[in-house]
DNA sequence: AATGAATGAGGATTCATTCAT
DNA sequence: AATGAATGAATCCTCATTCAT
């Protein structure tokens, strides 16, 4: 009978302070979720740590869903410039692999909270999910294609060989950054350098 | 908090009847878990998938976690089983990775269900998650090393390489068994094949 | 994915227990409702009032509108074999809307907690307002047409004869039932046969 | 439970755009609550629909429950105002029945949002639901005696007879004003009109 | 006069688990 | 071995209302 206003319920803060109060439930909700996981969390939890009233929290977000994506969505975002940052200047892909895969451990290092968070979407929000790795994907599959005809690698299937290079480090950042600390970042950036240099056939 | 089997909570069937229950109700969770995972599955879900009482569950489990653990256990057996018995008759190490990274791909199709257990058992049963991978992961090391000794492949660090090559193979499945089938796994196996012999430098 | 099971979720008792358990619900929710209204009862006051814990009500009940649904339905059962009962054996058409008349004041006074409900249901449940009506409207019309053709009564349209009748009765029945009891029910009975047997002109 | 005015919250508009401001809540209320009943509707779709701020709301009126009554008053007017304009100049009792029926109809048609609201004050606000209909049953009564002292109808229990005629013109209203529209008011009017005029019995 | 941020009590519903039969 | 009734803690979300600006 009424589906015509989109904006119905518009929950974007419209005062600095309800602006901080924002960031405030999602800063929470980031160390609730990376703490405990998406289910273990209760929106009670979230506001007691970010020390607002139970109410206040739908003020923002529609659910406790809705912040969990807008987290992820963020990651992204974080997740990139944290790599970005820490890639620019290498002297070609080779070098971009190996300092690439450094700063990854390094984030998940030091953000175990975000990245056990973008694991958990793939349960919680399978779309953001999808959409987080596949945009990461498509950069990567790009700048991989650019190489090639530099002529710094080797030419290839660049959507299969980005998949397999996220899942190298991923998988990494996870065993060695998150589980455990017991190889450091460039002992590992190292190997796969070494790996995608030389692969694995003896020589 | 206590796994160990008291002598009063035998929860092991007696009889043949019990067995076919028991197993019924190992299938009902399998699908109801593999479509809508663990937290949107219910125990009445399942029960009504297995077309038994509510009761009868607990006849046989203690809890909605166990018989999530006994999940992913048994799905450990059987991803070894399926992989191991494709990649029987290699030649040598670079062959056995070609062809298990395509019974990997195959294994992920032809089991979706079991394929989204294990992912979410890192947040259902962490403990359960890291055996699975770890005790993978050492045998993926030893082989390597062994494929090192006899000369099939580089020395290098075997269990970074391992932990890098599962990464790749777990991706690869996700990404081109679960979400599509776009590729396939012989295209992907080869792929993989290829960075193992050549590396990624251009030549 | 799975929306075959139409008879997924059978609330219907299939114990004798069950069955005693479901009617203590229906009859605390009938007083209740009743007394305070749809809104202003909560599944706790119902289940309190029926001496079980709060979750048995959703052992039997989809949602507190199903209940009340269902209360609304069997009240169209009861409020009709209340009249039937008393209007049997009336010698002739304006004869039974008498006994009608009177009987229907007599169940609003009798069950007054019935008779809110049943108003309510316009805002709660409005199709099943509706239905209740419609088919007292129903056979209420198929009456007078036949009590026109044995010749009891005038010809006329007889549709809007029947919604006005009910709502001649309706009116009476809240007024002078629920509202307050100044009149007898014979009183009443008397003045709207008057009405059906000489109209309103002066003669 | 106070329902006076106290000196501290008087919340009348004392300029023109807060007479404006007002007025909007009003307009906005009548349509929401016509809509979705008072229940399901929330201040805040109120004070969306007027393009007000949700803190405006209580700048106006007291309560949820206060802008309601404040509706069903004014609607007495309105209906009222209605009906006697299109009853004047009716030749006699019958006809000025004929006419407001027909007007009644008509009014039902035109404002169904004010119908529902009346019908549902029954529930919200049960004193101004019975004011309202009190005070019309004691115009009506008044009416119905000095039409008979006049000779225009027949002697009777003007009490009851107001309440079965209202009774009548309500139903109607609800069945063939808001329900559906199947018959024209005309037609309806003619109905009730015969049925004082003649009663129901076979001549 | 108007705003919109903040509150927190309140209520519906879910579900793992227990238990008597 | 199997059943299904019963439990009640846990949690998400709503919303009328208040208040500082």
């Amino acid at each position: 009978m009424s589906t015509l206003n989109t904006e119905t319920a518009n929950k974007t803060p419209k005062t600095a302070r309800g602006e901080r109060t924002r960031r405030r439930l999602l800063d929470a909700a980031e160390r609730e979720f990376g703490a405990h996981g998406f289910h273990a969390t209760s929106i009670g939890e979230i506001t007691r740590r970010a020390k607002v009233a139970l109410g206040t929290f739908y003020v923002y977000f529609d659910s406790k869903d809705e912040i969990f994506r807008d987290l992820v969505a963020h990651m992204s975002q974080v997740t990139r410039a944290w790599i970005a940052e820490r890639v620019a200047g290498a002297a070609n892909r080779l070098e971009v692999e190996r300092q690439g895969t450094k700063a990854f451990i390094e984030f998940a290092r030091a953000h175990t909270d975000l990245y056990r968070i973008v694991m958990e979407a793939q349960f919680v929000a399978p779309d953001a999910y999808r959409d987080y790795y596949e945009s990461f994907a498509h950069g990567y599959q790009r700048n991989l294609e650019e190489a090639a005809e530099r002529g710094e690698i080797r030419a290839g299937d660049s959507e299969i060989l980005a998949w397999s290079l996220i899942g190298v480090t991923v998988f990494l950042g996870m065993r060695f950054g998150v589980w455990d600390q017991s190889r450091s970042a460039d002992e590992l950036a190292d190997e796969v350098h070494d790996l995608l240099k030389n692969g694995l056939a003896a020589k």
